[in-house]
DNA sequence: AAGAATATGTCAAGCGTTTATCATATTTTT
DNA sequence: AAAAATATGATAAACGCTTGACATATTCTT
């Protein structure tokens, strides 16, 4: 059996309320009492039992992040730097990994909400509002909508577009469409879609659903690319865009010659490994100690924004 | 305040216990109850509070999955595998993520069984084997050796190696090298090596830390490339492999013509987006599979064996 | 030496469920 | 019409911990 806080109060040979005293540092305490505690917990290897004191609504310090994916190198980086930066302040994340899937983001959520977190960040959107309206914790999302009360952070996804598209044309671009999924006028690869016919009215904007198969993917770029012959794409993502710069070395494009290339996401990947793509840049490490810092003011009850806008950057690369 | 079962059986009408009845589903209840205290949960929006539950003994069909990292492609494949085919048991994955860092991961693991997790599974292994010898839950480990009670899975290490090093033979490289990480002999880049090895007794083999920056690493391939000129290069990873072929370019070798490289992972990312790498595919799907298959039976008390060791394979690209 | 501060203990209620026991209806079966 | 099965309720203990109230020592101030 695990070792509970009575036997430890009776290996210490002490009452069960030092010990209590102890684990919560409260009330006198004599550095002995503390000591002979302390060492009772470590041979017992004792565990305060987080259920109960959950119970007595202590709590766990524990943050919820539900993602669509962590397979996607962007989400898997901001993943990891929200990691850090909510373990810097005291809190451990529970990641939830809900593949875009409805049923599993109300199970993900609903369990997040019977271990009582003390918050949760999303960047899914499956569920209505009501769902997430319901929820008692408070909630802060990256790039989503999800509740009236639910603060957005996101970085400047119109900016983004626009620049993207802005680049193309400094560079001497002449044909130049756009490459995005399936998102409507409101999600944040909209906006970028947005910023980019801004600067370009006339230019053309592909949506290749994200829900496809990458070898479905690759057909429909293909034949997008065989058709209009563009000499510039603005790809609303770093995979894609990838995906993108592939397919033009099957058609025998050469890159950037004959076709540029600029991405979305900018993560370190791309930096480190990938640096054949030129691409905009979301500050994902602002964007991470952001989202955190509104979120640990919203726990605290303090007043947030609404709204959070961060700045792009162009990544420099070899695809323009 | 949030609903609780008393709330729920004032609105329904009935009394505490015929809604803990209908919430498990335990003894004689009639459709019409089961309904009305249905409707009222709904009405209330009432969700069982799990810390209550677990006090009680109750399951909370929760796993948690250690590893050092999420944003390598690898481990990001193989936990959304876990994660699916965990979901599809009944199960959810609480996802911890510790860098390396030796405190977190006890914080973690510490986390998990003060929460009650049904199970662990980890990939990670900066503590003793007392640290996860007293763990309670059942652990199951990918590629490590944690603790004698924890059954091991993983792919033939030994055997990757070997074929990666034939594969460059068959292909007609003289001069094969091998760069991997600092592990050690037991660790499976180690046994990557021994493979490695055995087929080519007098092939370098070369070290390049993975706690380095990617530049300071990119530097070093790039020393041992220049000094030793080889024209085949076994990378123990796929992550690498991609940095290596991107100093080849800068070096102005031609893969494959002048130097071939076999990476190991073979993820779907690299087979979707990255063809032009060779590698030595893992089956992330059955290895997933295989993990929770052998976790549940720990779960339910049922015998194990100790190691389980999945047949890796070649998938074919561009580097050779 | 009296009062304050420090240190520990006892006791009991409470957090939101589950579960077992006992009791009491109501319905179905024979 | 009696027995069995079905349906619900009331009550209370338990899970492991926290917390407050109160009591009692022991040590420190002045």
């Amino acid at each position: 059996m695990v070792a509970k806080l009575t036997d430890v109060a009776e290996l210490a040979g002490v009452s069960p309320t030092t010990v209590s005293r102890v684990i919560n540092n409260k009330g006198y305490l004599s550095e002995k009492t503390k000591q002979k505690v302390q060492e009772a917990m470590k041979t017992l290897g004792y565990k305060p039992n987080n259920l109960a004191r959950g119970l007595q609504g202590k709590s766990a310090q524990l943050i919820g992040l539900i993602f669509p994916n962590i397979s996607n190198i962007f989400y898997s980086e901001l993943i990891e730097y929200l990691e850090i930066e909510l373990f810097k302040h005291g809190y451990k994340a529970i990641i939830c990994n809900n593949q875009n899937d409805p049923a599993k983001e109300r199970e993900y959520l609903e369990m997040l909400e019977a271990n009582q977190v003390d918050g949760i960040i999303s960047s899914s959107h499956n569920l209505g509002i009501d769902d997430y309206e319901r929820v008692g914790a408070p909630i802060i999302t990256f790039d989503r909508n999800l509740a009236p009360n639910a603060p957005i952070i996101s970085s400047d996804n119109f900016e983004g577009g626009k620049l993207a598209a802005r680049t193309l044309q400094k560079n001497g671009c002449e044909n130049i469409i756009m490459i995005t999924g399936n998102d409507n006028t409101d999600s944040p690869t909209g906006l970028r879609a947005l910023g980019f016919s801004f600067q370009i009215p006339d230019g053309k904007i592909f949506k290749v659903p994200n829900n496809l198969s990458t070898i479905r993917r690759e057909m429909e770029i293909k034949s997008i690319i065989a058709s209009n012959k563009p000499d510039g794409i603005f790809v609303s993502d770093d995979l894609t865009a990838i995906l993108t710069m592939k397919i033009a070395h099957q058609l025998e494009l050469n890159i950037p010659e004959d076709l540029k290339i600029i991405g979305y996401d900018g993560t370190s990947f791309i930096e480190n490994f990938f640096p054949q793509l030129t691409t905009i840049r979301q500050p994902i490490d602002e964007i991470a100690s952001l989202i955190v810092d509104v979120l640990l003011k919203k726990i605290k009850g303090e007043k947030t924004s609404k709204d959070y806008i961060l700045p792009i950057s162009l990544l420099p690369g070899g695809s323009i």
